[in-house]
DNA sequence: AATCAGCTACCTCGAGGTGA
DNA sequence: TCACCTCGAGGTAGCTGATT
């Protein structure tokens, strides 16, 4: 079938000619001249190599090949229609993957609570997730490897869009029976005083913002253990008498075991934004996918600051 | 209802120019 | 060399008005 000679107007013209058994009437209803809708039914004609409809007393007799034609296209019509309807995404009813690239920690943060969503309002549909530790990022996204990104700003790229999620910021954390759990306000003291644990990743330089709030204060902190993982500060904190400053959200997930405190030292606050890559921007499951996660962010979040 | 003439608007295609 | 843009020629569709 050469479908260059295939005018979808045609179609619309042929159904309305069935449905009216008069081109004037057809014609009328289709904002077109009758002589143009004339026209059109003599290239029906050649299309479907019959007459199609013949002259009667009171309007066009269609053919037995034009009764033929009514149904198929009326369903044709109406898929068209359905094909060239704004893009919207169901995802209840809907089988689809998500690759995001993210920490462990807005891991936690954001795509337990995604997931636990999912389990309810979308079914179907898989989280994949990958470290954002890859330095190719930015490529995988590009290339559709990956859907999203969730970081902080200084992780996006020009050529990137990014939506800002939450803001958190650093808090404290120690066992409950640790020695300076019943104090109530910590001094920089009692802070430097006892020993810390710090995620820093595997070859990544073993300090943080703590230890740059303390550089300027002219002292310094005790580091005996680093990990590559906020996963691992719960376990390590229940057991030993280190304190680790962590993201504030983050603490929210540990258990009774252990207690969370202010931290005399003025640290920046810091934003959590999903990124993606301009050829997903309009895509209906992206959209929908970087809305759920702004509105788990809004509804499980109070902004400290 | 169908067809024709004359007109306009739009689209496709190929040629040629330009810049990285 | 390639991608992109502009321009003109030719084809097609739809219009009005007149006619069969």
């Amino acid at each position: 079938m050469d479908f260059r000679k295939v005018d979808l107007n045609l179609l619309v013209a042929l159904d309305a000619l069935l449905d009216e058994r008069s081109v004037t009437r057809a014609a009328e209803r289709l904002a077109m001249s009758q002589p143009a809708l004339s026209n059109a039914l003599h290239r029906l004609r050649g299309l479907f190599a019959d007459p199609l409809f013949t002259r009667g007393q009171r309007g066009l007799i269609p053919t037995a090949r034009a009764l033929e034609l009514a149904l198929p296209i009326k369903g044709l019509l109406r898929g068209a229609d359905e094909l060239l309807q704004p893009q919207t995404f169901h995802p209840a009813a809907t089988t689809t993957e998500f690759k995001i690239a993210t920490t462990d920690y807005m891991f936690v943060t954001l795509l337990v609570p995604l997931i636990e969503r999912l389990q309810s309002d979308g079914p179907g549909i898989a989280v994949t997730v990958r470290s954002l530790e890859s330095p190719d990022i930015p490529d995988r996204l590009a290339r559709g490897e990956l859907d999203l990104a969730i970081s902080i700003p200084e992780f996006s790229a020009p050529h990137l869009q990014s939506r800002w999620l939450y803001t958190d910021r650093y808090v404290g954390a120690m066992r409950r029976h640790h020695p300076l759990a019943r104090i109530r306000e910590l001094s920089i003291a009692d802070l430097c005083g006892h020993p810390h644990t710090l995620v820093a990743p595997a070859g990544g330089r073993v300090s943080g913002p703590v230890d740059d709030a303390l550089a300027r204060l002219g002292t310094k902190r005790a580091i005996r253990a680093s990990v590559p993982s906020f996963l691992a500060l719960p376990y390590l904190l229940a057991c030993t008498d280190l304190i680790a400053v962590c993201p504030e959200r983050l603490s929210r997930t540990f258990g009774a075991e252990l207690v969370v405190f202010e931290i005399p030292l003025n640290i920046p606050s810091f934003d959590v934004i999903a990124v993606w890559h301009a050829r997903s921007h309009n895509d209906a499951a992206h959209r929908w996918l970087r809305q759920a996660l702004a509105a788990l962010s809004s509804e499980t979040h109070k902004p400290t600051e």
